[in-house]
DNA sequence: AGCGATGTTCGCCG
DNA sequence: TCGGCGAACATCGC
């Protein structure tokens, strides 16, 4: 599932269940799912509170006090909240035992996710080198990545260290957008069209935000329900086209978003 | 039944 | 150093 919108929909999810709540008991039923030492995972957990979480780009942290866990989702994640009475959700790869009888499970079905424990966000974000995260990002700190970069604007908005949070589907929407070729340079870029593209990457990310991330709420109006074989521009109705860039694929309308 | 997939990382090369 | 590319990772669902 996850980019942005989706990893804050799960950071939503969390701080309405899960927050205030003591750990009793962590459970990890595949360790490879894991960037720490499964014992230090345990101590920095147990008899502790998820007390406030924090999300930048498509990390989520979680504050235990001192520490943080850090959860990332991969391709695949999900987050579920449930009674211990029911079954334990397909695919958990951790189970955070609550106090109140109620669990959390991360779920990871392609074991692309990543849970961890880390310092302090700070720390986690200079390691990883990821850039602002691209929604709560201002027009200065977007001027500030897009400063002396020369890259395929598509490769950029994919490379975490540029802007943290866009993915390959919102990548192609925001492009879409604002009209631009998936192969246009970032040095290219007018300063209008620089201005329109941090508008487009926000409202784009607020309008996913809004709809959970659910991709199949879309309206007919946007790239997404196209993403596919045949489909037409919901614009101009040119046939959208794929392409591949970089070992990733995407599709864009060639009428509307020419070179 | 083979292939592709909303992500990250690493090595290679220009 | 930057950046493009391709492969690797794991595994399910179409």
């Amino acid at each position: 599932m996850p980019e942005l919108p989706e990893v804050e929909t799960f950071k939503r999810y969390l701080d309405k269940t899960s927050l205030k709540q003591m750990v009793t008991d962590v459970k990890v039923s595949d360790a490879r799912i894991l960037s720490v030492d499964h014992s230090v995972l345990k101590k920095s957990l147990i008899n502790k509170k998820f007390e406030s979480s924090i999300r930048h780009g498509k990390y989520l942290f979680i504050f235990l006090n001192p520490e943080y866990l850090v959860l990332h989702f991969g391709m695949t994640g999900d987050l579920e909240y449930y009674s211990k009475k029911d079954e334990e959700p397909r695919f958990s790869k951790v189970i955070f035992y609550f106090k109140n009888d109620f669990n959390l499970a991360y779920i990871s079905t392609r074991m692309f996710g990543r849970v961890s424990i880390v310092n302090s966000v700070e720390e986690f974000v200079n390691l990883k080198k990821l850039g602002p995260d691209a929604f709560k990002m201002s027009l200065e700190d977007f001027a500030e990545a897009l400063n002396r970069r020369t890259a395929i604007l598509k490769n950029a908005l994919l490379n975490q260290s540029f802007i943290a949070g866009v993915g390959n589907i919102y990548s192609d929407e925001i492009m879409f957008r604002t009209k631009l070729h998936p192969r246009t340079k970032i040095d290219g870029l007018s300063e209008t069209k620089k201005q329109e593209l941090y508008e487009n990457i926000k409202y784009v990310l607020k309008f996913g935000i809004e709809h959970k991330g659910d991709l199949s709420t879309y309206p007919k109006s946007f790239l997404i329900p196209h993403r596919k074989k045949d489909e037409m521009c919901p614009i101009c109705n040119t046939k959208i086209e794929d392409f591949e860039l970089s070992g990733r694929h995407g599709f864009f309308c060639p009428n509307c978003q020419k070179e």
